[in-house]
DNA sequence: GATTATAGCTGACTAAAGTCAGCCATATGG
DNA sequence: CCATATGGCTGACTTTAGTCAGCTATAATC
């Protein structure tokens, strides 16, 4: 192992452990505890679960407990029995709760916001948190069928055309590309995958069938900081995967020629060059596979 | 302010909360509470005088005394009074000291390897980390006139070399590229620049003389990390600067047109185009400026 | 050499965080 | 219905962190 790699990394230890300690103090000056302001934020979150609280700030039975105690001794939540489990217990924000845990929210956002500004290149500097976001997660990539209306699926078109705009340094229009209607991407004839990390969209491939053998990849994307880490040959066999279960037997997909690492991925998985087989305007490349 | 982007650096701020707060954990597995670990890490780091730990730490003095005393009372360090005023006391680690703290370098070693190995893509996440370790620092970057020959001379002009090699697609070698000798680059003849953000390099340039009214601009380099923050003008005002009191008139460089970035800053900032002045094989284009 | 400032230590205190055993109410499985 | 497990609460406690006034030794200033 390279120091000077790790040096690097500790560099960026002790620069990052600086900035959560300043929010940290941020969050001091409201007058709570920390943990207590913790335990807020929590359940404005949405963990209301008094199990799911513990479990997220992993914390101590007893000291959960205090801590609600004070968060309800300040009118900031109100605590019942959970309706499936009358041992367990939910706790919900008081509408003063719901406006403490707004400024909390709001302190948050304002320092993040002050990173941005102070900064000269913010693409670069959101990509690469991005790219570091990534790589601390513990959670692994998860791939799931959502529908291509879902505001997830927009997130992650939005970001395609944005791109495919910029790379083939047009203005690039979904809806003049050949938009598919929204039931050729949805069962049973086709499907929408996207890839994620938490909540954050990483990726996605669509499925356009019309109930025939032969169906379409479309929309494929990988967010830009998730490239390099072998996620575009997982999406593809997603994909693939999600075709085959729908009984479809052949897939075809248009690409443009500028995206080279794409047409490098489809040569090694087993796609074949063929003909064109539509006239948009923006594809210059044509595949092919059987499944 | 665009509320995802807000939205992407708090995710960001999330992950590396958990990290942070997982090497804090490690350290606590020694047994010591995280103030007297801080402490002696403060000192192993060459924080000897109490006063800098204090201020370094940002502790109090009672605090911070209470834990010299704990560290003490382990045998870990030992205490003196400072040799210029004996108001004032320096620690020092012991035997016993320098291999606890050791065994904390190398729990923060290995989280940064963990961190490492994990990753598909090591010096894409590195040079994220250093863009965001940049964008976080509070300190200013500093430029610098040092030593042609330290060691941060060398960590500058071995990433120089590595990247043009990559840039021209060559096995660039800094000693067939006409590598000045040392006095050439120093005082009275000459310099060398470097800018740095703490002790991490950002970039460098160097002025090349041999006692005339005229000199060359060499080797001129910015971190890949800390492009895009307008620090290139800064290094080249620098360098006009640094070669304007050393009373040279007239400055030339020569560069490739591969550049283009660097090409387009010498043009904006009143450098004229000018015939080939050497047999280099590397540059193919030449310019010049009256200071 | 008297006055004032500075560096660090100590005692006395408070607040926050964390631990643990025992308790009660409820759920679950035979 | 009984035994056992679970979820959360309370009381009693410890540790860690932090604050502050007052003290001593030394240094700096005039």
């Amino acid at each position: 192992m390279d120091q000077d790699q790790i040096t690097r990394i500790r560099n960026f230890g002790r620069a990052v452990a600086v900035e959560v300690g300043a929010l940290e103090d941020s969050f001091l000056d409201r007058g709570r505890p920390l943990g207590a302001a913790r335990v807020l934020n929590a359940i404005g979150l949405g963990y209301q679960n008094v199990a799911d609280i513990r479990s997220v700030l992993k914390l101590d039975t007893g000291l959960l407990s205090r801590l609600l105690r004070s968060l309800e001794a300040e009118g900031l939540i109100e605590t019942s029995p959970h309706p499936q489990d009358r041992r367990a217990r939910v706790a919900t924000l008081t509408r003063k709760g719901q406006a403490e845990f707004d400024i909390y929210e709001t302190l948050s956002d304002e320092r993040a916001a002050q990173i941005l500004n102070r900064h000269k290149n913010a693409p670069r500097l959101l990509e690469a948190m991005d790219i570091v976001t990534i790589a601390l997660s513990r959670e692994e990539i998860v791939f799931e069928e959502i529908d291509y209306a879902s505001d997830l699926a927009t997130t992650c078109l939005n970001a395609y055309a944005m791109e495919l705009g910029a790379r083939l340094n047009v203005e690039f229009d979904l809806k003049k590309a050949g938009d598919p209607d929204l039931s050729q991407m949805k069962h049973p004839h086709g499907t929408f995958v996207v890839a994620r990390l938490g909540d954050m969209p990483v990726g996605c491939v669509g499925v356009k069938g019309n109930g025939g053998q032969l169906a379409e990849i479309k929309r494929m994307w990988i967010a830009p900081a998730a490239r390099g880490l072998g996620l575009a040959r997982r999406m593809m066999t997603a994909a693939e995967d999600a075709a085959r279960d729908l009984g479809i037997e052949v897939l075809r997909l248009d690409t443009n020629s500028t995206l080279f690492e794409a047409v490098k991925l489809y040569q090694t998985m087993g796609w074949t060059q063929i003909d064109r087989f539509n006239n948009d305007p923006y594809p210059d490349l044509f595949f092919e596979k059987h499944l």
